[in-house]
Order: C-alpha cells, then structure tokens, then sequence
DNA sequence: CTTGACCTATGAGCAACTCACAGGTTCTAG
DNA sequence: CTAGAACCTGTGAGTTGCTCATAGGTCAAG
C-alpha cells in the first residue's frame, strides 16, 4: 500500500500517515524502483490501534511504547490499563473543572443582564469582565487547541 | 514598574509579560537611560483584565481587540457579551463531548475486567484497545472522515 | 572588580497534526 | 509521445499560549 491507500483504509489523512512514520509508530519498506513507501496489513493493524489510543487520549509517545513492547512480544495491556485508568481520572478532573466554569459563566451571564455596557474611562476597561470574580485556579488548557 | 515587578503585582511570570508586551497587549514606555520598560498602573489594569479574561476562555487577539477597542473610547462590552455566548456554548459542548468519554471509558474498563493480558501475536496487539468501538468522536473537535 | 540578580531580544519547544513548498513519478487522454 | 493531472518524496513552518534557553547589557553590593 502507498501513502494515500493506507490513509484511506484508516480514514484518516495522508499527511497523518506520514507524520506517523516520521514519529516511528509505522515501519514502512521502500520501493527501490521509486523510493516510494510501501505499507502493509500490519502497518493498517497499527495505525488504527494507534487511533483508536488516541481517542482513549494517550499520547503519540505513549503509543509508540505500546507499540515497542507488542514488537518484543511483551504484552503491553498491563501498561495500557494503567495510562487508561490515569487517563480516566483526567477526563473526570476536566468534566468537573469545566461544570464550574460554565456554573460561572451561568451566574456571571445573569449578572450581567442588569448591567450597562459603559464606555472606557481609563479604570476600567469592561466591568463584565472586571467584576468577574475568579478565585479558582485555572483550569487545563490542552482542550482550547481543539476550539 | 518593571518587568518583574509587574509579573508579581498580577501574579504571573515576567515571561507571560513580556509575551503579552510583544503581542501587543499592554505598551510600556522605555527608560531612555538603560532601555527597560517602563509599566504603569494602566498596564497593570490591562494585564489583570488579559488574565481575568482568559480564564474565562477569551483568546489572546481577542482579549486585544477588546483592549483597542477600549482604547478607542468605544464600549467592548457588545463584543464581549457576544464572544462569551459563544463560549458558553462551547464549554457546553465539551462537557458534554467528554461525559460521553467518560462513559465509554468506564463501561471499557468494566468489560477489561473479564480479559486477560494476551501476548501480541502479529495479528493483535492489544485487545483491550482493539476491541474498543469507536463510532463517535470522542475529542471536541476531531474532523470526521467518514466517506 | 567581580559576583549575582536583574534586564534585553529572540528563537526554540510543547502536542498532534496540517499545510505549503519544490521537485520527482506515474497514469491517462489525445 | 507528450502534456498535464494526480500522486509521491522530504522538510519546514503554522497552529495556541505560554515557558524556557541563550547571549549579552545593567546595576547594587562587597
């Protein structure tokens, strides 16, 4: 399989393959007659294990080590239920931190219901903002790259 | 005020300020004698709006054209109130984004319970990641490429 | 006069792609 | 047989909001 055709078995974009075999989590062979790659089934298996990780949230090195360990016939779910479980913990850490922003943003919309859009006099720039009362520390930002 | 010395008076690192300062968020003057900057209680209200409304999900070129809006003597305020709807929403949509991850995750690791750390065998690598069905998305944003 | 703490500007690094560039190869139609 | 489309190659930059590293200038104290 070239490039394209592997992306496309995967759904995912030709440029991702790519990257994925820079990073070294696919291991192509050449075609000597045009240095073109040539992928095969096992390279499909883990590309889309690789997607499927991904979705579960672990990182790029991460799957690379799974990916090793299962090169060495070392059966790499012990460390994959581990990361997962972390990786659950996260997810929860986020839900929670995001309902209480979107709690204040609630109350700070209400608020703001009453309040007139002054003009700028040298004090204050935007009183919804300014009188925004935050007193919880920020929340994880790797979500904001998505949006 | 000083670079460091404003970073303390806000709470933040003297790199976020002078990143804030190339970005065009806060305009110190200079010190013709040994070429520092120079900030003022202006700056400081600036950099303290800037973070205020971070935490609240505003990016950086919008937090400055709130600020040169501002600075034109026209009322952000509009412009604010209509950035934090979208907001919102969006929040919303990621609350809800990762719920359903979590779910998915913790109905994973209820059925990882009953299976058992096989040895790759050129055609697995790891059940418990292989055998998860992925038929949404499970990222805020993730392009789907079904087709 | 040296030490050390501060300041300066700039560029790289993070995560995981995505895209743009410039050029080589293959396929297809005329 | 050839023009051009459509693929392939590698590399480097852009995304976001910082954070850190580098190399060098400034300043108070000992």
């Amino acid at each position: 399989m070239k490039v394209s055709e592997l992306a496309k078995a995967a759904k995912v974009k030709p440029d991702t393959v790519r990257f994925y075999t820079r990073e070294g989590l696919l291991n192509p062979t050449r075609n000597p007659d045009n240095n073109y790659q040539q992928y095969d089934a096992e390279d499909l298996r883990r590309l889309r294990f690789a997607r499927k990780a991904r979705q579960l949230g672990f990182s790029l090195p991460e799957i690379r080590s799974i990916l090793e360990q299962a090169d060495d016939h070392h059966s790499p779910c012990p460390m994959v239920r581990e990361v997962f479980e972390d990786r659950l913990a996260q997810v929860e850490k986020e839900i929670e931190q995001l309902q209480q922003l979107r709690e204040r943003m609630q109350s700070a919309l209400t608020a703001w219901q009453a309040m007139p859009d002054g003009t700028p006099d040298g004090h204050t720039i935007c009183r919804l903002i300014e009188h925004w009362d935050n007193d919880t520390p920020s929340r994880p930002e790797e979500d904001r790259h998505h949006g």
